[in-house]
RNA sequence: GGACGCUUAGCUCAGUUGGUUAGAGCAUCUCGUUUACACCGAGAGGGUCGUAGGUUCGAAUCCUACAGCGUCCACCA
């Protein structure tokens, strides 16, 4: 039983940071976090943050927006479930601890503490990030369950890593091979295609002859890996160059002697350059294809040191820098006449996404998952696919997508999702470092064997680990107890999961991963949506970046403003897929709503009754006006939020509180009495709605108004037909009238320069209807009038209301101050044009030959817009009459 | 080179299948401390919706071209 409010407990402004943590010990001790009930399962996995240190707002904003559609769906009925997580980030992770040790006086760490020293330092580090990451999640009030909180490189993560690489071993999907991949000679291991970017540089492009014999100049922006070409490539329709297309020449280039061969291929533009490209398979993902198809040798020269190989290229040259190697080859061209230009080009260059170093292409012997490869399907795949049937795994991503399965919002991504899957590379996913998941493979000379301990005696281990979104891409399944057919059978009808909810940066890296190892392994999508957020900027528009100093972080922004606050900043006024500037003024501005909202909460706990919400019903014009208005908030911001539109649901929400609740109907309650129900249930029904956007104060006020439970377990309110009948939304109307009415005084008022704080007099006569509707309901409207500071008094003239205030007097049009004229000219023209387009469509319509022609969808769309503008037509001239 | 996005009030942005007079927050100006709230309230000003065409009875919304800005992808050596 709810008690009566002693005002003066109550604090006039809301003080976040001292009661959130209360709330979020609490939430988490009622069990709410955990899945409940028999409802329809709700899942949504975190995308795990890495375990390199600590959260920025990034992390923030797919918190805010997770926590949001989960609370949500929790209060729907949902059995809602949040997995929590950390990522190992192997690279990231061990190169930040390679970093700390080095500042700590280490010169190379890893080479001083060797393999197993070295890991501990990382574990012991990424131990201590978690904690850290995993206090600010909680800072942030996610309801996620902790209980079930994993990672990715834990011992049931590690069991589904070995049991997926086990698996597409043996369907042939994974396998070891010699080629071209992106080296990073700073951190000494490969990297998969999305971990290198380009870089804008100038270089310069030499154009010369390999000696002084060779027919043929060549252009290239990278004279040192010339020692490592096979070939010269022509375009066939070059007539430069068909007589040499065939022949072999031993040309001697800076002191090593190569053996060319010119040949043809349509990948050469004759248009650039001299029309000839010197072919490096080693060192060039183009020249490597190229060779494939003219079975050319490949002769690597640039070693993982990023130096020139001793012995493979001229002397003097082995173990030069690049760069040095660049300067001493164009000395030795000009030296010997055979430079023949030297010009500035713009240029890409990659470098590592990590660390910034150039990266080189070098061939190895490295695993890759193999995306173009035909395998035969475990299961039934897709809707698509019978198990036995043959797919690749490229295939499989685009299904996902293209059938629906998987649906991403904003629906542009879907383009450049395509266009990523159509370009897409074999993935490299063997690495160098340490620490990762360890490739289960056993070598013993030419034998290779996949086994999770030792074959036995003579046989090595593989020393690399798997690139980390390997075990990422399995977090949808791996976290509910794949491969363990007991543990995931429990939680199957949690997966697909509903929505995987991540910034659109990482569509490529994870999201496409993620639907790779799901469809493979499952035969289903990970997700049914993918929600992309966009990324958080700062005032001017720039990334965040502790170079530029613009970091906001949320750390330091909750204390000061409360979370609440800091989530709807970033909830608010921000459309998927659309970067958001975030300021701390925006912060601020929130944290003065939250505040609104509890005082407005207040009042309402004041004027409140002790009695039963649930057996309200109202009774005035207000009541019902205010009722109606709040059913269609409710529906609408419902739908808003099932569609992901968080921002126009919570300007809807806040609309309604501020101007209807707020502004009108606590006004009128101040004055009219015997609301105590009905505000209790509408408090009720507000604070619901405001729960998933600002759990905390929502929470707070829900106990402090004594109502029964935890607010973040109570059931969203389903609307009823019922409720909305034809009656209540009469008396809507009419109330709609009367404040209508007041809101022309008010303004009427504020012209004329009369002092808001002054009762100033009204006397109304008016059009019969509105007279009528006001003589009905004199006592609403005066109080109506009252809450504006007007007072109603008799009139004697006929059809006008008059403002009186001193020497002022003032007419007011009581049906509803239009100007007729311009509303009769505005509806002539709509007549007109309505008149217009009826005529041209029933034309259209019997025109014979476009019927027969037209698609049924089309003919289907016309008469139902035909049949639409005859009864808008029939509603205008209806009007039209009204106004005489 | 390809793709995508943005261009709407001084600033930050909404505007979901084309449909009353294009909205909000912040900022500005005027007025106001009526015990829910100064982390407040009442009002006001401010937009040829980037430009030019087109489709339509009707376009910020659809189509075409152009301009500026931005992002991603790509091996022109």
């Amino acid at each position: 039983m709810r008690q009566k409010f002693d005002p003066d407990a109550l604090p006039k402004a809301y003080d976040a940071s001292s009661v959130e943590d209360g709330i979020y010990a609490a939430w988490e001790a009622s069990g709410a976090f955990q899945p409940q009930g028999k409802g329809e399962p709700y899942t949504i996995v975190m995308p795990p943050p890495n375990r390199t240190g600590t959260l920025h707002m990034g992390h923030a904003t797919m918190l805010a927006i997770e926590d949001l559609l989960i609370r949500f769906q929790r209060m729907q009925g949902k059995r809602a479930w949040w997995i929590p997580g950390t990522d190992h980030a192997a690279i990231a992770t061990q190169v930040k601890v390679e970093q700390m040790l080095v500042k700590q006086g280490m010169k190379n760490p890893r080479e001083e503490l060797g393999r197993e020293k070295f890991l501990e330092e990382v574990v012991k580090f990424a131990a201590e990030s978690r904690d850290t990451i995993v206090n600010q999640v909680r800072k942030m009030g996610s309801s996620c369950d902790w209980e079930n909180e994993k990672y990715t490189f834990d011992e049931e993560r590690n069991r589904a890593v070995n049991k997926m690489f086990a698996m597409m071993y043996e369907d042939g999907i994974i396998e070891r091979g010699y080629r071209l991949v992106n080296w990073d000679p700073q951190f000494q291991t490969t990297l998969s295609d999305d971990e290198v970017q380009s870089k804008e540089v100038t270089a310069k492009l030499l154009t010369f002859t390999y000696d002084k014999d060779f027919p043929i100049a060549i252009s290239t922006t990278r004279p040192e890996t010339k020692f490592g070409d096979t070939a010269v490539a022509v375009h066939p329709d070059d007539k430069r160059y068909k007589k040499f297309v065939g022949k072999t020449f031993e040309p001697v280039f800076c002191g090593k002697k190569l053996l060319i061969k010119v040949i043809a291929d349509e990948a050469v533009d004759p248009e650039f350059g001299t029309g000839a490209l010197g072919v490096t398979p080693a060192h060039s993902m183009i020249d490597a294809d190229m060779a494939v198809r003219h079975s050319l040798e490949t002769v690597p020269v640039i070693g993982k040191d990023a130096r020139l190989i001793e012995g493979v290229v001229g002397s003097g040259f082995g173990g030069l820098t690049i760069t040095e190697a660049r300067e001493k080859i164009q000395i030795l061209l000009e030296d010997g006449g055979l430079l023949k230009s030297v010009t500035d080009v713009q240029q890409h260059l990659p470098v590592a996404e990590r660390g910034g170093a150039p990266v080189e292409q070098l061939p190895m012997k490295q695993w890759f998952v193999r995306v173009n490869k035909s395998f035969v399907l475990r299961q039934d795949t897709l809707n698509k696919w019978k198990k036995g049937e043959s797919a690749t795994l490229k295939e499989l991503m685009i299904e996902a997508v293209k059938s629906g399965e998987t649906k991403i919002v904003p629906e542009r991504f879907d383009k450049t999702y395509f266009h990523w899957i159509e370009n897409l590379r074999d993935w490299c996913i063997s690495r160098q470092i340490w620490f990762g998941h360890r490739i289960l493979v056993w070598y013993k000379g030419e034998e290779t064997k996949v086994s999770d301990v030792s074959p036995g005696e003579g046989w090595e281990q593989d020393p690399d680990t798997l690139d980390t979104w390997f075990s990422a891409g399995m977090w949808t399944f791996s976290t509910l107890g794949w491969p363990d057919e007991k543990e995931f059978k429990k939680h199957r009808k949690f997966h697909p999961t509903a929505v995987l909810e991540t910034g659109y940066d990482i569509l490529f890296f994870w999201v496409a991963r993620m639907i790779l190892m799901s469809t493979y392994a499952l035969g289903e999508v990970p997700f049914k949506d993918v929600y992309l957020h966009g990324l958080v900027r700062d005032e001017q528009g720039r990334k965040m970046s502790k170079s530029l100093g613009n970091i906001l972080d949320p750390l330091d922004l909750i204390p000061k403003y409360g979370t609440d606050a800091v989530r709807l900043s970033l909830v608010m006024g921000s459309t998927p897929g659309q970067d958001v500037k975030l300021s701390e003024e925006k912060i601020q501005g929130f944290r003065n709503f939250t505040n609104k909202l509890w005082n407005i909460s207040r009042f309402m706990m004041m004027q409140m009754g002790e009695g039963d919400p649930s057996q309200s019903e109202p009774k005035t014009l207000a009541d019902y006006w205010i009722r109606s208005r709040w059913l269609e908030v409710s529906r609408n911001v419902t739908e808003k939020i099932k569609t992901y539109q968080f921002s126009a649901a919570g300007e809807e929400l806040r609309d309604f509180t501020w101007s209807d609740l707020a502004d009108w109907y606590l006004e009128i309650a101040k004055i009219e009495k015997g609301k105590e129900n009905i505000l209790a249930s509408l408090l009720q029904a507000l604070l619901i709605h405001w729960h998933p956007f600002m759990p905390f104060v929502t929470e707070y006020i829900w106990k402090t108004a004594g109502f029964e439970g935890e607010l973040i377990t109570t059931s969203w309110p389903q609307m009823h037909a019922a409720t909305d009948c034809k009656e209540d939304a009469e008396k809507a109307a009419e109330f709609e009238v009367l404040r209508s009415l007041i809101t022309d005084m008010r303004r009427l008022r504020a012209e004329q320069g009369i002092e808001p704080a002054k009762i100033v007099e009204f006397s109304l006569v008016g059009s019969k209807q509105v007279t009528s509707l006001i003589e009905e309901n004199m006592d609403v409207f005066k109080t109506l009038a009252r809450a504006s500071n007007i007072s109603i008094v008799p009139s004697v003239q006929e059809g006008w209301a008059t403002l009186v205030s001193g020497t002022t007097t003032i007419g007011l049009d009581v049906a509803g101050s239009v100007d007729i004229e311009k509303e009769k000219a505005k509806m002539t023209k709509e007549i007109a044009d309505t008149e217009r387009y009826i005529a041209s469509t029933k034309q259209k319509l019997s025109n014979k030959e476009f019927m027969a022609k037209a698609p049924a969808k089309v003919k289907e769309e016309m008469e139902t817009k035909y049949a639409e503008a005859e009864a808008k037509l029939n509603t205008l001239k209806e009007r039209m009459e009204k106004l005489g």
